[in-house]
DNA sequence: TATGAATGAGCGTTCATTCAT
DNA sequence: GATGAATGAACGCTCATTCAT
């Protein structure tokens, strides 16, 4: 159960320091990061309490880690060679949403932690995964602008259409079931033809 | 300075009770339900630890004042009398929706802990609130059935829609600022149009 | 109900104040001094929290007034003008026991107080309440050290028969019930019985 | 000092658990329950606030062994296997008293918890010690309804007398000090001299 | 006289973390 | 590597008491 959690972390951790680290997806993401204790991510392993320490410095480090392996998961799903024709912005920004949602409603457990728990991590940290966020829309900002350059698209402010999409894949982490109607696939290429229509209906009535 | 947060609370509470919820829905947005502490919203409102208790009769009942009022002022501002032709389906979503954005937007920080912090209500509180947000999705999904049924919309998956303009809604308390460059009512028109391009454009190839 | 307990206080208290003892002696004895909260007293009077200061300075002067009044009404009651023959120190004897034992069973509630919760009070008041306890043991040794210069009690170890007629009458307060068998005067007639056959019987072999 | 409590704890349990417990003995039977901190307890057992509970769930748990453990070694006491002669009704109640009243000298401390803060148990506790408490009645009903049974004592009110009895080894752990003139066992001997007294006199002239 | 609001001190308990084993 | 015991620093909450009204 839950086999995509272990998915995200490196054969460059320990079989025990993975399996804390998928206790505390679960902990942080029921419980948020100050409302889990480190003996709920410990017994959630398995393990005493003390037994987080010999892997993770401290509680804080184990949401870094964490933050910082789904983060990069996600960057490379998105970063993954492309199927797509490079000279059709509206095929590309459907493959770059597909993606990104599908990761999301996939690793929504975890992605909850990434999107709504780094208010835990220290300064320095959050400096570190903002370097990594601040990607994200830098790849649709990218299509969407090629799109609106080529004339593909309509002349939408690329910033907010940018925003919007984000919060689509985003928010889902909020309701995404797995048992739901849609697999994240599917899901994904529904987000995926709403994107486009948001780049291809006439321009709204002087929205601003 | 966020004299936006007072205006959530009634005539009915006094004065230092409502002090004490303006200063609860900063912490808690700031740093979550459980990593807020009784003193953290006490002194906030420049009183002692104990003053709370004078009001409330636990931290808790504080985050379900909050969530109570907010969730009600929320549905308050999107039942307003509407302005729009009652026979103009794209009309009565573009007013929505603006107002559900606009809403959000302008309690960014209260709505950030109505979204966001439910999980620190009890089980009773959650199927209270719960009671309430079911009229949300019930009244964007009233209007786009509406509009699919004139033929006036594409014939879309009602439900999915709905889903994604309320994420569009919802996940901007994340990261709006009051210094940006929208104000509630822009970002509200800009996501009106987001919404009637979702349900205006030609349907995207075979989602799902 | 428990009209026994208003009965201890004197017309010089105003009457809220004699309610506010009332309530105090029910709290005490039920919870201890320690475990009843200046709210349970005033609140068992009808009356808000801070009604209680403007009767008494603070918590343990009520448990004194209790203390002071409770003992003077004990004293008093086996003080009062005998009806046995003052050279007949068994009818003396039976007559200082059923009067000690039934004021106890009478005033079981207000009695534990005075019997279980001195610990509450400060040392001065702890002083001033031994100055009235030194009476009780005084009276019964006076009776009983008389019969055995008399010849009519065995020559019994004084201090120890009145240690154990004491506790006869004061362990009473720990499991005595109104509702049970024996009246307060019943018991009072029995226990005396007792006290006279401590007395009276051969002395028992070699006792320490 | 004061070694006798160390006795009362078995060998299932820690060290440090036990020297907690003979701590809290020595704190409750000074301050009462609820006039106890857990800090008293632990820094009486030189030990952190915190560390009290890794050994216990919580205070009342240390009411509980106490009172548990006390009233079983009470009973445990005078159920030792007698020396008196079990055609001798006198002698089995002489022996019983004897034992009863000793326990209670010997353990003042203790048993001062167990008579007189069981109300800082809750309901359920209490329930389990009194099924223990209900024994000691039982013990002495047998003897004494057995002396009168064979026409050795008195036709005596047995549960009254019972009471009384009770009473007087009771009482003394408000009174007792092991520096006072008698032993444990000088006071046993007196009190089960008392005790045969009580089941030997003629009977009072029309008890009740 | 009576009270609602307020508070400093403290209570039972929890928590992240340490350390000897 | 793993743990049971221990702890300093809180945390949510309560309490005796005060005071303006």
């Amino acid at each position: 159960m839950a086999a995509e959690i272990d998915e995200l972390w490196g054969e460059d951790l320990a079989p025990v320091a993975r399996a804390l680290l998928s206790s505390a997806v679960r902990c942080f993401a029921a419980r948020g990061f100050t409302g889990t204790t480190t003996r709920d991510i410990s017994g959630g392993a398995g393990l005493s309490p003390a037994a987080l320490y010999v892997h993770f410095p401290a509680k804080e480090q184990v949401l870094f880690e964490i933050a910082r392996r789904g983060h990069r998961s996600a960057l490379a799903a998105i970063d993954l060679p492309g199927c797509a024709d490079p000279d059709d912005p509206a095929g590309r920004l459907r493959e770059l949403v597909a993606r990104f949602v599908a990761w999301h409603a996939r690793h929504h457990v975890a992605a909850r932690v990434c999107q709504y728990e780094l208010a835990g991590l220290t300064s320095e940290h959050v400096t570190e995964i903002a370097a990594i966020r601040r990607e994200f829309p830098e790849r649709f900002r990218a299509v969407i602008a090629d799109g609106v350059e080529q004339g593909v698209f309509t002349p939408v402010d690329v910033g907010r259409v940018v925003r919007a999409v984000l919060s689509l894949g985003i928010d889902l982490v909020r309701w995404y079931r797995p048992d739901g109607p849609d697999s994240p696939e599917q899901l994904g290429r529904f987000y995926a033809d709403l994107a486009v229509s948001m780049v291809s209906g006439v321009p709204g009535p002087a929205a601003g």
